[in-house]
RNA sequence: GGCCCGUUCGUCUAUCGGCUAGGACGCCAGGUUUUCAUCCUGGUAAGAGGGGUUCGAUUCCCCUACGGGCUACCA
């Protein structure tokens, strides 16, 4: 039974990196029929912002990566949350202490900061192992009865992962393969702090092995502290799970990790819902992305179906879905591929949906009755990139053109406009139907020697504005004859046009 | 600085020693649409550089360059 977590800090809301994470590994899990587990590691506590654990959940919610286990679903190897798994890390670390796999340090954070300080002077980097460990102030370099005297005591200290030194360590991830790392290079990574809580190394290995999670998948940035934690794993004598570390989603330029920053810049999110939490942020939801769209393109980041498909759903994505074919290097974010791949999933969701969507995004069409908007969403949608492009594509459907278009009516404004403009309004008493508008046009164009081309593109500038949107004939229908005899009107009056 | 990872069209990717290097986005052109968009057809454009190994390297190995990540009592 395969069993894979996804890991989040509850530090601020889930950016599109941590959802792609959490993506792949609903799909591996799915994929064979395993469990997918959310564990919020809420280990520090003073990084941890009020909403985001809220957040995390809710924004998989919208993509329908719905956890099987979790601080909200229950299930039998909780609590998932690590600040309520104490009791769980203080069993464990008793186990590597008594082994002398893990050892006390009584060194404040100003001695070490120092000892920092120093080494940068050197040119060198501090790192708490081996070849200092003896002369620093831990259990290894003081005796026995010095260490419990400082333990009685109650002396703040933490406890420490005692590295091995000269130990060839073998690291396997099933993206980039084998590796050999030197133990010599590694620090002794503090494994609880001192306040009593683990940090993450620790929680991490300790959760993963008692929630019986079989494939670890996560970021890139964690590449570094594999080696670590595989030790950690062989210091208990635990099996390990298969690793897999995934390459990481860029800045569109390639410059760093895809940061909120450039988010603003480059004018897209990089969060898959609102965050109302302190600063506001912009969700692609909110920006008229459907999860659907998304989804279908952080798949992509990194991962390619075998038969090469590009349009497809999550039930399709986990069926295809293998973990050999994700790729190991980064990717650029490309909001123009977002779109597309969202304008693909307009196409085939129902009008009605996204007329609702269309409500909730933008606050003129909350106006208009549902079933009018629903018609208008099915004329124009093949259109859209966003839910919200949906709203310009179809106001003129519902209100009168406030203005309109330059370049437009200069292209009209040829000999013959009045006649035009006046036997718009005459065909438009008639009440002959859209089509008998239309045809009524036509034919007398041609009895008087105007092109229709030239009749259809005045009629449209003045039922719109300008010389975009959907063919003449479904506006007229669309909108009625009162609406059109009322529009040409109103044209006729802004720029004066009387029959010579 | 040290350690780790990576490098195929502008971007996402395919290729798992035989390549006229394929697809998608974007862009450009044409067609459809009496408009615009959609849609269709076509075009544009790539193996970082240098050494090996090999009959043959985009593919395997090494070096360099470049990019990224990590280097906290943060995750």
């Amino acid at each position: 039974m395969i069993r894979v977590r996804f890991a989040p800090s509850p530090t601020g809301p889930l950016h599109v990196g941590g959802l792609r994470t959490a993506l792949f590994n609903y799909l591996f899990a799915k994929n064979s029929g395993g469990d997918f587990v959310l564990r919020i590691e809420d280990t520090d506590k003073k990084r941890e912002v009020q909403g985001a654990e809220q957040y995390i959940v809710d924004a998989l919610d919208w993509c329908e990566i719905t956890p099987d286990e979790g601080p909200k679903t229950s299930g039998k190897l909780g609590p998932y949350r690590q600040s309520e798994r104490n009791h769980l890390y203080e069993e464990k670390i008793k186990i590597l202490v008594d082994s002398g796999l893990a050892y006390y340090a009584f060194d404040s954070e100003e001695e070490l900061s120092l000892c920092r300080e120093d080494s940068e002077k050197r040119g060198e980097t501090f790192m708490y192992n081996w070849k200092n460990r003896k002369s620093l102030k831990n259990s290894l370099s003081l005796d026995k009865e010095s260490v419990e005297k400082l333990l009685e005591k109650g002396e703040e200290h933490v406890i420490r992962f005692l590295s091995p030194e000269n130990q060839k360590v073998k690291t396997v991830d099933v993206i980039r393969g084998e590796s050999i790392i030197d133990s010599s290079l590694l620090d002794d990574k503090i494994l609880i702090k001192a306040n009593g809580t683990p940090t993450y190394h620790f929680a991490n290995v300790v959760d993963d092995h008692l929630m019986k999670i079989t494939h670890v998948i996560r970021g890139e940035e964690w590449l570094p502290s594999l080696a670590l934690h595989v030790l950690l794993y062989e210091a208990f004598g635990w099996e390990k799970p298969v690793f897999a570390h995934l390459p990481l989603i860029l800045n569109p330029n390639g410059k760093g990790k895809l940061s909120k920053r450039s988010g603003e810049k480059g004018g897209f999110p990089v969060f898959p819902i609102d965050w109302s939490g302190g600063t506001k942020l912009k969700g692609f939801r909110e920006t008229g992305i459907l999860p659907e769209g998304l989804v279908n393109y952080l798949a992509t980041l990194g991962w390619s179906p075998e038969e090469g498909q590009e349009v497809l759903t999550l039930d399709k994505l986990t069926e295809l879905f293998l973990l050999k074919n994700v790729v190991s290097s980064a990717a650029n974010f490309d909001f123009e591929k977002l779109k597309w791949y969202n304008h693909k999933h307009i196409q085939t969701t129902d009008s009605t949906k996204l007329a609702e969507l269309l409500k909730s995004l933008n606050k003129n069409a909350g106006e208009i009755v549902k079933e009018k908007l629903v018609d208008a969403v099915t004329l124009v949608k093949e259109r859209a990139n966003t839910v919200s492009d949906l709203w310009g594509l179809v106001s003129y459907l519902f209100f009168d053109p406030t203005g309109y278009d330059e370049k437009s009516l200069k292209k009209i404004s040829k000999d013959g406009l009045e006649k035009i403009v006046f036997e718009i309004i005459n065909q438009c008493k008639k009440r002959e139907g859209a089509t008998g508008f239309v045809e009524g046009l036509k034919s007398w164009g041609e009895e008087i020697g105007i092109g229709t081309g030239q009749i259809m593109m005045t009629t449209r500038v003045i039922l719109t504005g300008s010389l975009t949107g959907v063919g003449v004939q479904e506006i007229v229908s669309f909108i009625g004859f009162e609406s059109v005899g009322r529009r040409a009107e109103n044209f006729k009056t802004e720029f004066n046009i009387i029959l010579k």
